[in-house]
DNA sequence: CCCAATTGCTTGAGACTTCAACATCCTGAG
DNA sequence: CTCAGGATGTTGAAGTCTCAAGCAATTGGG
């Protein structure tokens, strides 16, 4: 509860944080949409499957990884395998697990949208910013992952039922 | 366009926003929404017109300070509308223009959930972060504001079509 | 004065997200 | 072994956002 309301400083950082947070993902979704026509959320699902291990990954590692609830990635999942992007697979070791996998057209897109998205993060956030500055964003957005998910679980539905 | 992709600390950084840019949100519309059933956009709306001289503003001025659309501004106050929170009237010198009006009963609510929605964002933004990194994240962050809209004009809809 | 272009705003459709309910599978206590 | 409870995902409906199209009022060049 403490003191009642922002200081200056904390009231321009604000401000700022809430046009960065509507400006950046506006100018992604942008360039991800004319370049290939999808969302950025659905990239960052592209790009995690890409990264992994046989392209695959359980939807709930995915979902944590891709900053998701389960359920919107099971619609964006739904979308891609619409598009032929992403197949989804019956888990062999665990019954209930679906495991999602980068077709090769889903790899293909990834390869081909990558390049010019790190070029549109690079120009939105990091061209602006002198080294000290961007080191110094990192370690405040590290500090405020921490103390927002402590134990990096990230575990979005069925959180903490505590209250109830 | 320069080097291909983003150096390791970029990355870290890169990674954080993701989640922090996630997260925040999602903390504070759960607030928002069990306190005064309402999303943060819609408080933003509320909360620039309880600061408004005469509580009103024009719908494209709401827009810009509310970083939305003037196509996602008009569904907002409809909806505020309907709930009784916000009033619109035809503007006096421009026949064009439309005036949002913040009703008594949207003032209360702004009353009412202002604290707690403040309280909400210094534990979830500025409370982990000591003086100096809040000074810092705020410095990067009005550095990227000053480049994604350098004539603070966040012209959101026909800007810009140079090419086509 | 006149009308074509511009400005301000709204609308509807479609895409996306959230929320709650549900189905399925696994695990462990008895 | 059995079943209650937990874990994993999916689904449909309702809410929200985006995009393109459209309407009404204003402006400016002829």
């Amino acid at each position: 509860m403490a003191q009642q309301w922002l200081d200056e400083q904390q009231q321009r950082t604000w401000r700022a944080w809430l046009t960065v947070a509507e400006l950046v993902p506006r100018v992604l979704d942008a360039q991800l949409q004319r370049d290939a026509g999808i969302s950025h959320a659905a990239y960052v699902v592209l790009a995690m499957l890409s990264e992994a291990p046989g392209r695959s990954r359980r939807m709930s590692d995915l979902a944590r990884r891709a900053n998701q609830s389960q359920s919107r990635l099971s619609h964006t999942v739904a979308r891609l395998e619409d598009r032929g992007l992403v197949r989804r697979e019956r888990s062999a070791e665990d019954g209930r697990g679906n495991l999602a996998v980068l077709t090769d057209d889903g790899w293909d897109v990834v390869r081909a949208v990558a390049p010019g998205h790190v070029d549109a993060v690079r120009a939105a956030l990091f061209d602006p910013l002198t080294e000290e500055q961007s080191r110094a964003l990192g370690e405040a957005l590290e500090v405020v992952v921490e103390r927002l998910d402590p134990d990096h679980s990230l575990r979005v539905e069925h959180g903490a039922d505590a209250a109830r």
